[in-house]
DNA sequence: CAGCCGATACATACTCGGCATACATACTGA
DNA sequence: TCAGTATGTATGCCGAGTATGTATCGGCTG
């Protein structure tokens, strides 16, 4: 999502050029993400246009263009940081509009699908599992708190899924016309 | 997210024009998702030019064009129905990056900014169970049972903060050079 | 009743941001 | 010299929003 912020965040106290700033961002997130490198320069790009960074010199070594922060794109990151995020919110995720197909064209293997369903959410959590225990092995205990609240949405998740199940599914409310 | 599955489910069963896509869907989702009409329209021109719908009949009306699926997009349809989803996977969202953010560089407010994130869970909290109320009362089951997905993520996000916010935090494997 | 007016049904075009692929080039170490 | 890595650019798709345009319909007013 937003990269946008996560570059300022790291432009914050030393000058980057865009490869860096991919390998910080990667490494900070514990390698749970890889950036698409073209992303991070258009990013920049849009940055400089905005006025949030600016080229700290001129391009260096081969061609390297070391970005840093304004002071407006000081500003913009702590108010970023400042205001509560409002996450993904209301019901626009796949899976809701996947339930509500699945309930009136596919009546018959609902259960199935929460089956299934239910199985990808286990398989998640064993991951989440793992990357927690490998983030505190390697001291990167802040790694670990994010990984926590994954595996809590991993958690609830599954409850939701054994709610449903053991519901008796039949069409009602499920016509719209 | 994937409103051409959305589309596609819609045309399951009877052909439909971009508009009533539009007011089909929102009314699916019973009002939590204004759908841009832009959108819809773009979507249907992709699935046409990928051959997953087709229009059925000449222009009508007022200009008024009928997509039908097809049988590839019926195929395509059951496929997406019957895999799992994967869901947003790992940690790609904006909150994982504000929390390590603000570790790293905010240290000081830490605690101010989970509180803060904590009122807006709750604000969320109430809001899904005013709506989940209005499903029932609308005899939207179907719909009430996406809410209660969504309220156990919420609640699922508020033990977060009450997690993070009981630990004593430090500068602990928040650095990364 | 004529005529106008606002709402709504219906569609297109344009723009921007996120994200991915592909490509180019220089350096570096086996 | 060959593989890999560091570093950057160009291009294109898709999601999503804004703006615009036209036809119809249900009134209200003179």
């Amino acid at each position: 999502m937003s990269l946008k912020y996560g570059v300022l965040g790291l432009l914050k106290g030393e000058p980057l050029h865009g490869y860096e700033v991919k390998s910080r961002f990667e490494a900070m997130l514990g390698g749970t993400w890889e950036v698409n490198i073209g992303q991070i320069y258009t990013t920049l790009q849009r940055l400089e246009r905005d006025g949030l960074v600016r080229p700290a010199g001129p391009r260096g070594d081969r061609g390297k263009l070391l970005y840093e922060l304004s002071p407006q794109g000081q500003k913009a990151l702590d108010q970023w940081l400042g205001e509560p995020d409002s996450g993904p919110q209301q019901l626009h995720e796949d899976i809701y509009v996947k339930l509500l197909l699945a309930t009136r064209v596919a009546n018959g293997d609902l259960q199935g699908m929460l089956a299934r369903q239910k199985r990808t959410y286990l398989q998640r959590l064993r991951d989440l599992n793992r990357l927690e225990e490998r983030a505190r092995r390697d001291g990167r205990l802040d790694l670990a708190r994010l990984v926590r609240g994954a595996l809590l949405h991993a958690e609830a998740d599954l409850k939701w899924m054994d709610e449903l199940s053991s519901e008796r599914f039949g069409a009602e409310g499920a016509r719209t016309e």
